[in-house]
DNA sequence: CTGAAAGCGCTAACAC
DNA sequence: GTGTTAGCGCTTTCAG
């Protein structure tokens, strides 16, 4: 490529990588050469010198998870718009795999998407070493985070029920090792005490349909009116048990998400949940972490976005007020 | 690290590249040097010698499309298994998109894995001197293929609907770029030829809810008791459609979709639809990438997997059979 | 079995 | 503005 075009090879890299350095002459003839050669950079071959992969690392405990492809799908739109590429990984939700994936990532990327890690505390600050991060969805301290203000959230959503006229209220907690699980259940609590309602919190419960689906005898035993899941796929799992159960929805029950997936749309009744941004979470997420690489110019190490609750058709005032 | 265990470098890269080469002792040495110091080898740098990336590039129309996660997810895992790492990129279905993506993907992985691609044969054939391709659910001749018999499916679909009784089918066809709506259309037209029933074709719609939903008019219009939806997005669409009307399902109206997403279950009547098996294209699919590349032993070149009905509460018997 | 040397495709610092 | 040189981290002959 350098000599059928007549120019040495350093010519053609600052055609590619500094322009402005060459010849307008020579520049549209090498560019013209690599249009008909179909050349494009190795960049790969480019990172060795540079340092920089123009690569970035996404990892997520499932991609199957509706709450996730969203989020993935902006992140990597956003990134492509800045010249660099997204490596997708899915741990499983094993902590381990994750580790692993993390560690492999680290000398092809120039920085890795954390989004919702089950690794430790402990896991993390080791890890931070090999590979800067920003993680989605879970303060870790000293490093640069998304947040979703999911305890907004769960103040809005039990306002939403105790407005309502719920006074006895239960929580599905998610998984013990979930951050936010902790977020929600704080928030929820005050806000019902404030609220002079009681709250039971019930859990952990695995943050899928079937959690939920597990989770309805609890519920009902409770006595509660008014019910919050620690996610969308969970609450729904409660719609089906509760139906199972000839509860009806929300005439005896109300039943409030977190997430805003598709399915909750389509579940009858439709669901009430707290939406969550994720489409801005990836954006900012890709930002925040161009920023610590130097690709970018800096801004807060935090950020937190906001959510917000969308009533639909699974919530309602209780049939009969608690004596 | 070559000199933090006394020895030279390249002793090193066969403690990693060729263990069997290097004598046990030096060996356990290197390794144990290696665990201290976090050592890993550069994988990018290996590519530049080798040729081999142990990339492989998965682009898929739309991540947020709840078909396409299943297969990403089995085919990362298998990936993984093999050593090698997946890329994926989301083309948001723009040809353009798809085109350029491959051509950056081309020097960073050793194949792609392109999933149901809106790309013309012509830039396909064009592009795969870039890069190896195995193409997943659309025939390209000449390129190694894994397709999901969805003719057979759509065979055993209009079987079920013909069988229940009903005489009056409609096709809602998906978008005109997609090959599996000829052939589906294919199929259920000779299916419903044989059967002595009528099957009109309404379409092209777009693979979403959104296209189902404002499909429902002409399904009505057509007189249809039995529908066949280009996929479940579009089935669940025109439940919704038809429920705003008024139309009872399965009662007036029998609806069938197809891919078997979990949407299906969620809605109400729960979707009968042809299950695809998108795990298994996701394995196979990495498997033939990797026998194209040679780090495996040749398989077939193209693979049909079967697709099954799976009957749930959308279909039944029509109230009254037609005049 | 291990060391030496060349080179993968590119960029960066320095001359000219 | 462009050529020269060195070197990124690794693998791979080829000697020894």
């Amino acid at each position: 490529m350098a000599r059928a075009c007549g120019v040495h090879v350093s010519t053609v890299s600052r055609t590619f990588s500094a322009p402005h350095l060459v010849n307008p002459e020579t520049r549209t003839r090498v560019l013209a050469e690599a249009e008909r050669l179909g050349y494009r950079p190795n960049r790969a071959a480019r990172a060795l010198t540079t340092g920089r992969t123009h690569n970035i690392g996404l990892i997520v405990a499932d991609i199957a998870n509706p709450f996730f492809p969203p989020l993935i799908k902006a992140a990597q739109a956003h990134a492509r718009l800045r010249d660099y590429h997204v490596f997708v990984a899915d741990t499983d939700e094993d902590p381990r795999v994750e580790e692993e994936l993390i560690q492999t990532f680290s000398k092809q990327v120039d920085g890795v998407l954390l989004c919702s890690p089950r690794l430790s505390n402990r896991a993390i600050d080791r890890l931070r070493r090999d590979v800067p991060f920003v993680v989605v969805n879970r303060p870790v301290r000293g490093l640069p985070a998304v947040l979703m203000d999911v305890a907004d959230g769960a103040r809005q959503a039990v306002g939403h029920l105790t407005s309502l006229g719920h006074r006895e209220l239960a929580l599905l907690t998610g998984p013990s090792g979930s951050w936010n699980s902790g977020l929600i259940q704080e928030a929820a609590e005050r806000a019902a005490a404030e609220a002079g309602a009681r709250l039971t919190a019930l859990g952990p419960n695995a943050p899928t349909e079937q959690g939920g689906l597990l989770a309805a005898p609890e519920v009902l035993a409770a006595g509660a009116t008014g019910v919050l899941a620690y996610n969308d796929l969970m609450a729904i799992g409660l719609l089906e048990g509760l139906e199972e159960r000839g509860v009806a929805v929300p005439g005896d029950v109300s039943v409030v998400g977190f997430d805003d997936i598709m399915q909750g749309r389509l579940a009858r009744p439709k669901l009430t949940t707290v939406a969550m941004p994720t489409v801005a979470a990836g954006r900012t997420a890709v930002d925040m972490l161009l920023q610590q690489v130097g690709a970018e110019e800096a801004g807060p190490s935090v950020t937190s976005l906001q959510t917000t609750l969308v009533v639909r058709e699974s919530t309602a005032a209780p049939a009969r007020l608690p004596r």
